[in-house]
DNA sequence: CTTTCTATTTAGAATAGTTCTAATTATCAC
DNA sequence: GTGATAATTAGAACTATTCTAAATAGAAAG
């Protein structure tokens, strides 16, 4: 079984789940965040995203997406007030935003330094979620871009 | 001294560190953002900002508060795509985003919490600041809402 | 395999927050 | 005061996103 059809078996499983049908759409939609992992914009993904199906609209892609993020299979992250942008790397990981380049990188994180991190809340916070934020320059390349 | 002309030399001084004027738009949006500090939208420092000075415009306060941020006097502060909002607290701090209120509470955060998280990033990687965002549920009363 | 029902997609309009533009006003150095 | 520069202003413009209403597709029932 190819990789493709292994991801939109995966898909349709997690959206079945949640009462979702797979569809043509959605399956190229996350195919395209998993193929270059480079934290594309929805204006980038449609591009993308046009040329295996170029009836679709910029509006499906938004919808997508957003079924993509409600599913837990992508997360959407946001910088300042830039286009938000999609990341299908479900490890727990912080996102490091180059503000020279504008590219955004993975940083994985070790499981207990979450944990370490969300104990700081007092007593009477309920996290549900913890997001991590650099803002600096990569000064040497790195591999995944955005 | 009241603690109000305290402010205003503070910002003056901080202003003109940056070559800038201190004027009085820019004096009460600071003092607007130090008296009640619940992460206000521009739309909401607009109308605090109104009473004191009535012929302020929208525009004058955008341009204030991004004067601020510059000057390092107030953060701003990005949930989602929702408006940002502008917190005056200069402490080591997280942000906590009670999804249920809408409301932000500072989380003070002990400093070597920071460096700690900060230690991760690998080599190359020159961060500038970090920011840590919570999300969830604020089950007691606190203080610092907005 | 048609009908029915609902989910999904679509194009384009609408919205919201913010930024830009060009003109006016205030302030500083002389 | 005069000229130069900084700051403010009203309103237009912009951008990312969401909404709307109509068209399409797919599953389920018969």
């Amino acid at each position: 079984m190819s990789t493709a059809t292994h991801n939109a078996e995966a898909l349709a499983q997690k959206l079945a789940d949640s009462g979702l049908r797979s569809t043509p759409q959605r399956e190229v939609v996350y195919d395209v965040l998993l193929r270059k992992r480079d934290h594309p914009t929805a204006d980038e993904v449609f591009a993308r995203v046009k040329s295996g199906l170029p009836s679709i609209s910029l509006a499906t892609v938004y919808n997508c997406l957003e079924t993509l993020v409600q599913c837990d299979l992508v997360r959407a992250v946001n910088f300042e007030r830039s286009p938000t942008r999609y990341c299908p790397n479900l490890r727990p990981h912080a996102h490091f935003h180059d503000e020279q380049t504008g590219k955004t990188h993975d940083i994985d994180l070790p499981p207990e330094l979450l944990e370490r991190v969300s104990s700081v809340l007092p007593v009477g916070y309920d996290a549900k979620s913890v997001e991590i934020i650099f803002r600096g320059k990569a000064t040497k390349a790195v591999a995944s871009g955005g």
